[in-house]
DNA sequence: CACTATGTTGGTTG
DNA sequence: TCAACCAACATAGT
């Protein structure tokens, strides 16, 4: 489900209901989605007590701070966080539960159950898994037009199965990789260091400001996907190629063309994306 | 009913 | 080094 503008905007739509609470239960109903430490009761034990003094984001990953953790979540596919009052009937697929010391309880949801919890030490949070090998976040200085050329010139990948790399740069995915390639005119097979640095300029600008607006209009929602508060993104009616599967492209009016990159469908105007 | 696809990512194989 | 494939899991569409 969620790419860095759904991320940012659970986070937004989170944090006024979480912040300043303390844990005071957590339940799990399924064991797997918690990866660290390996022992659910341990889990437990960590948060219980822990104030949630703020919510971050790096790429696609939510990073709860507590006083002396940070949990860092993923959503993956269908993952789904919600505040409710304790008595509130659970969902189908709730799977963990913050309770807190008040009447509310913070609630993850996730269809697919694809998605990780990890808690780490306070100011460790880059120095392990999972976040060690993650690359710049794209709103950070580090994202450099520099840094991003050098990565690409590294390495002779098609430009979409690099733009997907989290490694390289965090919070990109199929959605928004296919958005940004149609704006900046590439077609997804082309060989990252086979672009010029003026191609590069471009798609780097054109994934910052899709981003941006995608933020702005509070996400995509093409399926299931909602914030915190149950409610649509907007972003959908902007795209231009992703899920436009034989309509016509904005710029040239042919239609546009689906394919597989890299085992994911891939949504390109073929015209405007020339090879 | 069978089969495919899905906004993700980690592991294996060749 | 990289592409291809599979795995995790549930659901919707053809």
């Amino acid at each position: 489900m969620p790419e860095l503008p759904e991320v940012e905007t659970i986070r937004n739509t989170l944090k006024r209901f979480v912040l300043n609470r303390t844990i005071e239960v957590v339940k799990v109903y399924w064991g797997k989605i918690i990866k660290k430490p390996d022992d659910v009761e341990h889990f437990k034990q960590l948060l219980i007590g822990q104030t949630i003094h703020d919510i971050k984001r790096k790429g696609k990953f939510l990073l709860f701070e507590l006083g002396d953790y940070t949990l860092i979540s993923h959503l993956r596919m269908e993952g789904k966080y919600s505040v409710h009052y304790k008595d509130e009937p659970l969902k189908k697929h709730t799977h963990v539960i913050f309770s807190f010391t008040t009447e509310e309880e913070l609630r993850y949801n996730d269809v697919r159950k694809f998605g990780t919890m990890h808690i780490v030490k306070k100011g460790e949070e880059l120095l392990q898994k999972p976040l060690i090998q993650l690359g710049p976040d794209p709103f950070e200085k580090a994202f450099s037009a520099e840094y991003f050329y050098k990565k690409l010139k590294a390495t002779n990948r098609s430009i979409k199965s690099v733009l997907l790399d989290q490694t390289i740069v965090a919070g990109l995915g199929n959605i928004y990789v296919d958005e940004t390639l149609f704006k900046a005119r590439i077609h997804p097979l082309k060989k990252a260091n086979k672009l010029t640095k003026k191609e590069v300029q471009e798609i780097r600008k054109q994934a910052i400001s899709t981003l941006e607006e995608a933020v702005a209009q509070g996400g995509t929602t093409i399926r299931s996907y909602v914030n915190s508060q149950g409610e649509m993104g907007m972003f959908q009616q902007e795209l231009s190629v992703y899920g436009q599967e034989n309509k016509a492209c904005p710029t040239c009016d042919k239609p546009i063309t689906k394919m597989k990159v890299g085992g994911r469908g891939t949504h390109v105007c073929l015209n405007c994306q020339k090879l």
